[in-house]
DNA sequence: CGCAACATGTAAGCGGTTACATGATTAC
DNA sequence: GTAATCATGTAACCGCTTACATGTTGCG
């Protein structure tokens, strides 16, 4: 499932512009599939040309024309389609954990820095998602509650285990613990 | 942080050939970082030409020569460097998320079918950091330990999450509720 | 006065995936 | 006998990211 499908999914449930949709990428999407202006343009081109949206241009005064999107019966049926992948992947590329393997190669404060920049990026997450919650959370399908918790969730998870077990990535450097190691021996 | 700077880590702690590497990125690193063999061998060969790695070639009977890797002082500093980043990101890209995001326009039997599907995929993802731990846990850096046990950590919690909350997708669909729901009005 | 928001797009480039090409050895 | 393992590579392709290009309105 590509830009392209998830641009048409979020069409499914009304109009919007490419610049509506950039929004929903950050907003509510954001945490599990990005997307850029670079992406989402060209996208919306291909599914107009393609005939699964049908595009309105309402004129504007010091702004370029807003082009709103609109699904066809085609798009819906090209929608459901994809969606009847039984086994849609969930891919993680983490330069973070890769960094981390090579904890051993780094000063102390270097880890300390990497762990609370990604504590950091993880609050800054479950704060997005919380407020999004608060906002939309009544009007809200029971399909996005499920994907928000999933979202809520796996932070959590990963905010907890940081702070739980930042100690493995330092202790063995600090002279203290090597002191204690030795005269263990 | 791509591939070849991972790949000069994996050769950090010693040498190795394309085939070797690929093993551990399908073993340890598979679950947050994936390559394959048209990354690898382009990766190693980039990095011999910029000096961070040298090669020996093994010749071998019936097989192509084996090529062994081995990281280059050069190559130490050029990783340590590249460790230093404080930021390195944290990506997800889930087909699997963004399905659901549509289930309302799915058939139950789908929808099912794609949380099974995940369920197994997980399973087999915590069995194999599972016997990784079993097999090399004893031999492991802390850095590497940290970093299994954050695998198994979401891993764990994206299942439990699943098993929780699928009835949060399907009941909806479901004739009962649906009469219900309209009773109670 | 300056920055954020509104609004759309193009084009180059990069990095990774997939498919292809080859072929002996070993274990079941 | 047949499947998995060992072992290396190339080349086309694909999709996304980044940078560029343009310009107004409204808020603090």
């Amino acid at each position: 499932m590509d830009v392209k499908t998830v641009c048409l999914g979020m069409l499914s449930s009304g109009p919007a512009s490419g610049y509506d949709l950039k929004k929903q990428f950050e907003s509510s999407f954001g945490h599990f599939f990005a997307a850029g202006y670079g992406s989402i343009y060209p996208a919306l081109s291909g599914l107009a040309e393609q005939g699964y949206v049908t595009c309105m241009c309402i004129p504007q005064d010091g702004r370029p024309d807003r082009k709103v999107y609109e699904i066809t019966d085609d798009g819906m049926s090209f929608l459901c389609n994809a969606l009847e992948n039984p086994t849609p992947c969930h891919k993680i590329r983490s330069e973070f954990l890769a960094t981390l393997c090579f904890a051993h190669l780094m000063a102390n404060a270097q880890i300390e820095a990497v762990l609370s920049h990604r504590l950091e990026e993880v609050d800054e997450s479950l704060r997005m998602i919380d407020d999004l919650e608060s906002k939309c959370g009544e009007t809200w399908s029971p399909a996005m509650t499920f994907v928000a918790g999933f979202g809520k969730a796996m932070l959590t998870t990963s905010k907890d285990y940081i702070i739980e077990n930042r100690h493995l990535l330092t202790k063995a450097a600090t002279a203290t613990s090597a002191i204690g190691l030795r005269a263990h021996k």
